[in-house]
DNA sequence: CGTCTTTGACCGGCGC
DNA sequence: GCGCCGGTCAAAGACG
């Protein structure tokens, strides 16, 4: 676990004129494993938006606006023993060794197997896998030149959960870039992120 | 008819 | 070397 960092927030979905939504990362329920500095930004992955209450005022999310006076709390344990196995049996894999330090996994309590993270993609795949009773689903970024995929899957372990991992960084900006200043839906989830392990 | 998803086949890595 | 498994491809099908 030494070299993987859990952090975990309240993200509320934003009523959005723009087809793809976006979604609001509240920065008083971050939490983060270790004590460790976030050595990655979860905005490359995710059209989050930081919300500051006392202001009203709604701005980009990026690593760097988080403050140092972050409260550090414990993470769950679900989480926790969810990406353990699946480290442990990808471990060792010598593309993940190559490309496991830009791989990022994501958990989410949602009914729905898609979730919208402000990028298009296009399926690719699915396939059963013996380690879980769920299919997992491949998909390519849409935008041609970018490279990066992810693999959507139920947790097996609480199937009320969805496993988002993201491999790459896009090189463009999310199309979802002009956001809407509504109050957001009550739709809140706790998401929990994970650098997968391997980098040098 | 164009776009997107589904699904079976194929390929390469890994463990035995 | 062989079989298992996960990841990818591409043709066929579904859907608007």
């Amino acid at each position: 676990m030494s070299n993987s960092v859990f952090l975990s927030a309240n993200i509320t979905e934003t009523t959005n004129p723009n087809p793809q939504n976006s979604y609001i990362w509240d920065s008083s329920t971050y939490y983060q494993d270790h004590h460790q500095p976030l050595d990655f930004d979860p905005s490359d992955y995710l059209a989050l938006l930081d919300h500051h209450p006392e202001e009203d005022a709604i701005s980009r999310f990026t690593a760097a606006s988080l403050s140092q006076s972050q409260i550090f709390q414990e993470t769950s344990t679900a989480g926790i023993s969810l990406t353990n196995s699946h480290m442990k049996r990808r471990s060792g894999r010598k593309r993940d060794q190559d490309e496991g330090c830009k791989k990022i996994a994501i958990r989410t309590k949602s009914a729905l197997e898609i979730m919208d993270d402000g990028f298009k993609w296009r399926k690719y795949g699915k396939k059963m896998i013996k380690s879980s009773p769920y299919p997992r689903n491949y998909y390519k970024c849409f935008i041609a030149g970018c490279t990066v995929k992810k693999r959507v899957e139920r947790d097996p372990e609480d199937s009320s959960y969805v496993i988002t991992t993201y491999e790459g960084r896009h090189n463009h900006e999310s199309p979802c870039l002009i956001y809407g200043n509504q109050m957001p839906m009550a739709l809140t989830s706790a998401w929990t992120l994970q650098r997968l392990p391997s980098c040098p």
